[in-house]
DNA sequence: TTGCATAACGAACGCTGTTCAGTATGACAA
DNA sequence: TTGTCATACTGAACAGCGTTCGTTATGCAA
């Protein structure tokens, strides 16, 4: 309500909106969470917000930018949680299926949900590709170590495929109800690793065991 | 306009509703479709649609029960399109991609959207429950005819969570552009498959080969 | 012919994202 | 100290949404 804002200002009032606003379409969701909702948890009216943003779709790009941040942060606290090559990929599968289940909305905004290109935010850009490399490089390492034989992008997408197509399944409450996620989950890698795996003797083995 | 529509009017009408809801939904997706869209091409008014129908979410049951028969009627004629084993199991993922990608409203509508047990139709919940046994049907099969081994309620969970985890991965545009969409599900079937083999000398082998 | 049950309408409500004219505030010039 | 002006923010509005409700008008039964 004053004039002229200087630079810092207009930053620490993104900030402010932007975290607003992440924090609630991370708990309840796109649909649940309007411009007023935001606006009026900052004591503001709607039309407010677009001084500072574009839009919705900006907001929500910024939103899904640091959802992928996250997402990373945590992959690759897994990832460097060890050595061993088979307790690190089933340490960042399971940082991937407990993020995915800590956070369902902001999953769903990061791999479910797409925004035309020119929507995004440079930063989304840029957090979507590390995303896709925290989920690649544990299977560079593996194939580079002979645990695995097949090429590492092709591979990573199969295992990324069945995890995914699992958690969004289980979270649109389409898996029979007896059928329990982590059997199946376990059946996936286990499955994939399987089919994936040199033919016997190949393999120069690391030092932990496979199973 | 008229007094006292009889039974059959009205099962006619709700016809009618239901078939412009089913184009709309299908074609146009669930956002783009509103309940003023379909009174429109109707030539009503949308408060009408409520003599017929409880509201949009009966409206959208019912295009998704639609949606999972026509997806059956695809899977089941490729089931049935050949005997062989390892043919029928290529033909039935055929028909699955075929479909996503032919009616990719239909299938997110089916497969990625979920409603409440309270909106769930009847006939919803047999078209669901249709698709099910649809996809595990072909897997029994070969379980039973030893050339895959496992529980096949669990293997059917692993396909079907590879491919439609490809699928939705590939609609809302993750993949890897350059990482064709057919290489990646050709690897997932066939790592998949390679890791559920009975160990070499085990399996009684079906008449196709397995590649 | 009158009366009535009701199919369909049209306006309204509260919600959405977004736009825009207007207000009022605080920094600067005189 | 006073006056001007740029502008941060408001409030009303728009078009759209699903849904509700009072009203209209139609055509059968009496």
């Amino acid at each position: 309500m004053a004039l002229l804002l200087t630079d810092d200002q207009v930053m620490e009032c993104r900030a402010r909106i932007r975290a607003v606003a992440e924090e609630q379409f991370a708990t309840r969701g796109l649909a649940a969470t309007s411009l007023r909702s935001i606006a009026a948890e900052l004591g503001w009216t709607a039309a407010s917000l677009y001084r500072y943003f574009r839009n919705k779709s900006e907001l929500l790009a910024l939103t899904r930018a640091a959802a992928h941040d996250r997402f990373s942060d945590r992959v690759e606290a897994a990832y460097a949680s060890t050595t061993d090559l088979w307790n690190r990929s089933r340490a960042v599968g399971q940082a991937y299926v407990d993020f995915a289940f800590d956070e369902p909305h902001a999953y769903q905004l990061m791999f479910a949900f797409s925004q035309p290109e020119a929507e995004k935010t440079e930063e989304l850009r840029a957090a979507e590709c590390r995303s896709r490399r925290t989920l690649t490089a544990y299977i560079e390492d593996m194939i580079a170590a002979g645990l695995l034989q097949g090429d590492p992008s092709v591979l990573g997408h199969v295992y990324w495929a069945g995890i995914h197509g699992l958690v969004v399944l289980q979270m649109a409450g389409k898996l029979d109800p007896d059928m329990p996620f982590e059997l199946i989950r376990h059946e996936i890698m286990r499955l994939v690793t399987r089919g994936a795996q040199p033919p016997a003797g190949e393999a120069r083995p690391a030092k932990g065991s496979k199973e």
